[in-house]
DNA sequence: AACTTTATAAAATAAAAAGTTTACAAAGTG
DNA sequence: CACTTTGTAAACTTTTTATTTTATAAAGTT
């Protein structure tokens, strides 16, 4: 009786892995997530190791990675000294933290290529002999640069709308 | 001079195939996008070869991934027998259509596991001789499931909130 | 202090994804 | 209708990503 139990738990993990890899996580990492969550409590990297079937160096990088993405957190508990793991239990905040860990991510590194793309647009058009094609395509370029920043800055907010739970305002959670 | 414009408009398609990256599309796909994009005109299978130094074969697949996905589409244009592609030349829709695809496609499948898990759980309880555990156990995974359905549901009302547009009511669009 | 256990780096291997070459069918041209 | 161009499937190769094995350091035990 209970194999078919807990053949229908490791449906559930299946489903849950493959729903965090819409999110552009790997099938491991939401699979080690799956087991963490439905397992309701903290696991160490033995356990992992045991339930995925994988090396523990394996459920090591695989966990360190989670934490990364902010959808794991190292817990302690007194008397074991194994580092345990625990998953959040809110599917609605998992959603949330891995779009903004992404688009965070992003973000950041756009900014180096605001400043940097100004720098070289202003260098270039401070500079002398420009035929008239090369002024049209410059405007053209500082123009996309504008807009570019725009969406990034867009992106940014939408990100803080997330972030902030107002989305939820909008979007409620079903009750 | 044009050289270093050139440059320039490199830059920015490797910014934008850098961003898709982030939407979890590959960056081949992502750079097509941006090529076709700065080139501000829809573009064949050999411009495309030539612009990326990739195979014409490898074009005709990374299009096509791109009009499954709808962040393109197929052109005609009278006198021209080549088929060509065009993009989105809006950075929003692009974001949106994006995301609504990944997740519709996700949402799609859900469906068939929530019509599979329903059945295996009234199955089971409909069994005679539970224990007591067991019992605690399908409670727990229905409870589950019922949660999964819902935030499914949400993912669904979320796409919606992209698709319709609703979302630039309440993070607008930098005007 | 010698001995375990635990966690993780570094190197090696396996699996998956991206890209190319070859081949061929469908449509356009003279 | 013979000839070219175009698009894509199928098989193959290369590159990248996942995973394991080996090795080592840090911490816990006796």
């Amino acid at each position: 009786m209970s194999e078919s139990l807990d053949h229908i738990e490791s449906i559930f993990v299946d489903r849950i892995a493959d729903n965090m890899n819409t999110y552009g996580v790997s099938s491991t990492v939401g699979r080690v997530l799956g087991i963490i969550y439905m397992h309701r409590k903290p696991m160490t990297l033995s356990e992992l190791s045991e339930a995925t079937g994988m090396s523990k160096t394996r459920m090591s990088q695989v966990v360190r990675e989670m934490v990364e993405l902010n959808i794991a957190e190292k817990v302690f508990e007194k008397g074991i000294r194994k580092d345990l793991y625990n998953v959040e239990q809110d599917y609605y905040q998992t959603f949330v933290s891995l779009f903004t860990s992404n688009w965070q991510k992003a973000i950041q590194k756009n900014k180096q290529f605001e400043k940097k793309i100004k720098e070289e647009l202003h260098n270039i058009t401070s500079k002398k002999e420009l035929t008239i094609e090369d002024e049209l395509k410059i405007n053209d370029l500082l123009a996309e640069a504008k807009e570019w920043m725009e969406y990034y800055k867009w992106l940014a907010n939408l990100v803080e709308f997330f972030e902030s739970g107002e989305v939820f305002k909008h979007v409620p959670k079903p009750y």
